[in-house]
DNA sequence: GGTATGATAGAAAGCGGTTTCAAGAAAGCC
DNA sequence: GGCTTTCTTGAAACCGCTTTCTATCATACC
């Protein structure tokens, strides 16, 4: 402990005087008001150069850290941030998570986390957690509310979203292309030569597992594929529903050489079940997902998908929630789609 | 939004007016002070019941909700924990923390989570941010820092850490028993009939690696196997160095039938590994790993593993903060580690 | 019946900052 | 040189709640 970060006022006040400096006690030692200390500290007024130094190493040589309660109070911000995921255990929000920490802890924001479980009330709730503590702004990462109750949120304060397309004075939005990131995996596997290509869909209310969807069926149109609708199973975003849908297709017969499914973690119970069922991937059936889970690269084998830039979608929401909070409207776009060929659909790595 | 949650302020306040309801506000249309206000509100004092009535109802209808910024600066207390990840957006520490959400929220307490990203001096930061955000006190999952750092910031404010074994006035530890999960990993794989066992360890600095490395030791000394250091490869806890330990062991022309990897993240990579060598999970190698992640279970073919319950760790974690901060003494331990015996590991089901 | 005792409830003093308001000093002008 | 204008800086109000201190009133005791 000794040695490391020898500057921060923890290790500072890690001994024993377990006393609080106050804006006023640096006020004191350094000779000047607090109303001076405070406007020197957030930069608020032009103060002369000779004060300006003798509050600095004040603030220094006590240690001093503001109270944020207190810079809240007074100020009516509270540096923080509330997050709304869905599963603040999943893979992928998970990711999304890091960016948004990654963005707002420079800022010196802090984000308050918030899982709503695909619960349209336990969002609503989380919405009004979120506000009672308040937060200086909301981000909803996949929101499951309707846009009017979004917007009607985005009445009271900062909004950002993902997933959606939604724009207003405090409300910012950032989606993911999911009709070209569907329509990229069904055209890859096309191009491998497949013809009959089954699809495990998402929650119907999930509007980017319905875009997925379209993307995949006009894929299937461009090449002149008919679709069958056989072909579609219903899942639920989560492995277990991946495992039931493949087993499903191999107990109906159905013909397929080729799964895409319309997430990673179905992808990756489909593999189980097509395993379980005797059936090798690539060699029988190719495999699709869509995300890029951080875990999906060392699947065995490694997992085909598409690119969905989780960190990223956290990083950029956070960033463009900093541009809100200043009164600028932020611009941030999400990356477009990009296709990951792993060995689960290439035959030639088989 | 209409119909949904209809008696939360959020919805109520989501018309134009964007007032704050103050406790003033109450006490004037209750004919009470402030602090009466207050006191029924906290239930810290009695008060007659036609007054307590008389609140309740404006309280109500004003839907009131104190400002909890005022009531930390004022009270002391932010009913705010802070949480010290290694990695938010890793599997085994997203679990932990919906466990630690689960315990907090109902008992109004919000987690305040950072990642630390196993570097001992970002951890340091952490607390030093968490300590100036005023948090009640803070839950380190899996502390890099040394006990003698952790026990001096428990001087200040209660801490609950995992993976460590501590105690204090203002500190508890829940400390998994990594040491019979090695064990059990390792006796079940003896129990399978293989004597060469390859173990996939995890960064020395890790006390809970050292552990599951003793376990894995000492099972093989029961069993009168001799140990080999060469079947020891070390490894950094994350997929790309169960992946390279794998191809080593492989390319080495090492003699092995099993491998113990001493996370689920390294089997992951392991598994890939032995499969681009061409060898199969479990009938060429049998494999084991060591936490249970939920994707575990969906992996091809299914992973054997020890149960770490990752939830319950967080859950019980926030639970001893809970009791820390009403002066309590906690007594919760983790359940003892538990055998998944899946396809991984057992020949009969290959 | 008068004072000691206790239960309720209000007034007011913080908690630790920010910000408005106003004053004093410095600078600009005729 | 006197007066206005512009800076710099301090005093004080305020953010919304908790809590101590105090006042009031009812009950109890001698």
């Amino acid at each position: 402990m000794k040695n490391m970060t020898p500057l921060t006022p923890f290790n500072a006040s890690a001994a024993p005087e377990r006393v609080t400096v106050t804006l006023e006690m640096v006020a004191k030692r350094a000779g000047v008001s607090p109303s001076t200390v405070s406007r020197i500290l957030n930069g608020t007024a032009v103060v002369s150069e000779a004060k300006r130094q003798a509050v600095m190493d004040a603030t220094q040589a006590l240690g001093f850290v503001p109270n944020p309660l207190a810079r809240g109070l007074a100020g009516g911000k509270t540096f923080s941030i509330g997050v709304v995921t869905q599963a603040i255990d999943s893979p992928f929000y998970g990711a999304a998570l890091r960016g948004i920490e990654d963005a707002l802890d420079p800022a010196g924001y802090s984000p308050l986390f918030m899982s709503a479980h695909w619960d349209p009330s336990a969002e609503a709730r989380c919405l009004d957690v979120l506000r009672s503590r308040r937060v200086d702004g909301i981000v909803v990462l996949m929101p499951r509310l309707s846009d009017a109750a979004l917007e009607a949120c985005a009445q009271a304060l900062p909004m950002v979203v993902t997933g959606r397309d939604l724009r207003g004075p405090q409300l910012y939005s950032l989606n993911f292309d999911n009709f070209n990131g569907g329509r990229m995996a069904t055209e890859h596997l096309i191009g491998q030569g497949h013809r009959q290509i089954a699809f495990i869909a998402g929650a119907e209310e999930h509007p980017d597992a319905a875009e997925r969807l379209r993307g995949y069926r006009y894929a299937l149109a461009e090449a002149k594929i008919a679709f069958d609708p056989r072909l579609v199973v219903p899942g639920q975003y989560h492995e277990v529903s991946g495992l039931e849908a493949a087993k499903y297709l191999v107990q109906q017969g159905l013909p397929f050489s080729a799964i895409f499914a319309s997430n990673d973690q179905m992808a990756s119970g489909a593999a189980l079940g097509l395993f379980q069922s005797g059936l090798r991937v690539p060699q029988d059936v190719a495999l699709v997902g869509f995300d890029d889970l951080p875990t999906s690269m060392y699947a065995t084998p490694p997992l085909s998908t598409i690119q969905q830039p989780a960190f990223d979608l956290g990083r950029l929401a956070a960033a463009a929630m900093l541009e809100l909070l200043v009164g600028n409207t932020p611009s941030a776009q999400l990356p477009a789609p990009a296709l990951l060929v792993r060995a689960s659909s290439d035959r030639r790595r088989a």
